[in-house]
DNA sequence: AAGATAACCAACCGCCGAAAT
DNA sequence: GATTTCGGCGGTTGGTTATCT
């Protein structure tokens, strides 16, 4: 026979995490590591199937995110990549430390498309748009859902048929107009090299528009659980540093802990990763 | 002020290749 | 070698918030 079932899907639990179980995810993952999720909801005290549980570390849990709208660097590396890559959006996120594949994802569809239609760009080809094109937005809609049912012509499965893309791409760093960093070598920055500015409240990872405003509801609902220890200086959700790290970690040694997953796990190691003065990470919720 | 619509994004679903048995 | 699950990926959905009328 075959391995052993992930997890009886009977009695789990769906939908949105809350701040409880956040925190036993968290907790888990800081003193196992990541280890097979199958055992994860088990061993963690979740309902929630190892493929959640997965999910919410890797795209909202993991220290080493970034938080807020891309920056216009980011987005013309993501466009350029899109380029060349097609809708591979975890080889993308790849070479963007701190982002995952479905903030790009998300990005992408909206933000970006639109972006590339109204300067006259097929955000799927790359290339100018047809006039007819222009004019009859809906027909090329259907003609780029047509595109993406077809195997032969749909980007993810063209780029498949090359050996091996990732390999071989190329930056065009005059296109995206930074000099001397080529994505496809990114670089493995050392914790102590990183210097992560702190999140002003003017950027764009403060503004309750973007992502931030779940974070605040987050930290309110976090709030109700008295064993989380609130700053007795009166904090301000949108204070510099502020993450939900600072309510995990309750002590230093917490902290090293987490600094010494990150850094000794190679699932959770990161370039992006950055952590001040005080070994935390920083967040930019 | 209220309802309608658009925008955003976290989370789910289903598929696929790799790995385990 | 066949069968089954795991882990990862990309597409899609649905709830919430913002903006418009």
């Amino acid at each position: 026979m075959g391995r052993q079932p992930c997890c009886d899907k009977v009695g789990l639990k769906k939908g949105p995490w809350t701040a409880e179980e956040d925190k036993k995810l968290i907790s888990f993952i800081l003193s196992n590591g990541q280890c097979c999720w199958r055992a994860v909801p088990k061993l963690a005290g979740l309902l929630r199937c190892g493929k959640s549980c997965r999910l919410r570390w890797t795209n909202y849990l993991r220290p080493d995110l970034k938080r807020g709208l891309l920056s216009e660097y980011e987005e013309k590396l993501v466009i350029d990549l899109h380029a060349q890559l097609g809708n591979r959006w975890s080889k993308i996120a790849s070479h963007l430390p701190g982002r995952t594949d479905n903030e790009i994802k998300n990005h992408w569809n909206t933000h970006i498309k639109k972006k590339l239609r109204k300067m006259g760009i097929d955000p799927l080809t790359h290339k100018p748009l047809s006039t007819a094109e222009e004019h009859h937005p809906r027909q090329e809609q259907k003609k780029q859902a047509d595109k993406t049912k077809e195997p032969e012509t749909a980007s993810l499965k063209s780029t498949t048929a090359k050996p091996k893309v990732e390999d071989t791409v190329e930056m065009t760093v005059n296109d995206i107009g930074i000099n001397g960093f080529c994505t496809d070598e990114v670089p493995l920055i050392e914790p102590h090299e990183i210097l992560v500015p702190n999140c002003a409240p003017s950027t764009s990872s403060s503004s309750p528009s973007s992502s931030s405003c779940h974070s605040s509801m987050f930290l309110e609902e976090l709030q109700q659980f008295p064993d989380f220890e609130w700053p007795s200086n009166g904090l301000s959700l949108w204070d510099d540093d502020f993450s939900i790290w600072d309510f995990v970690m309750n002590d230093e040694s917490d902290k090293k802990l987490a600094l010494d997953h990150s850094l000794s796990s190679p699932l959770i190691q990161c370039p992006g990763m950055g952590f001040d003065q005080d070994s935390r990470p920083h967040q930019l919720f």
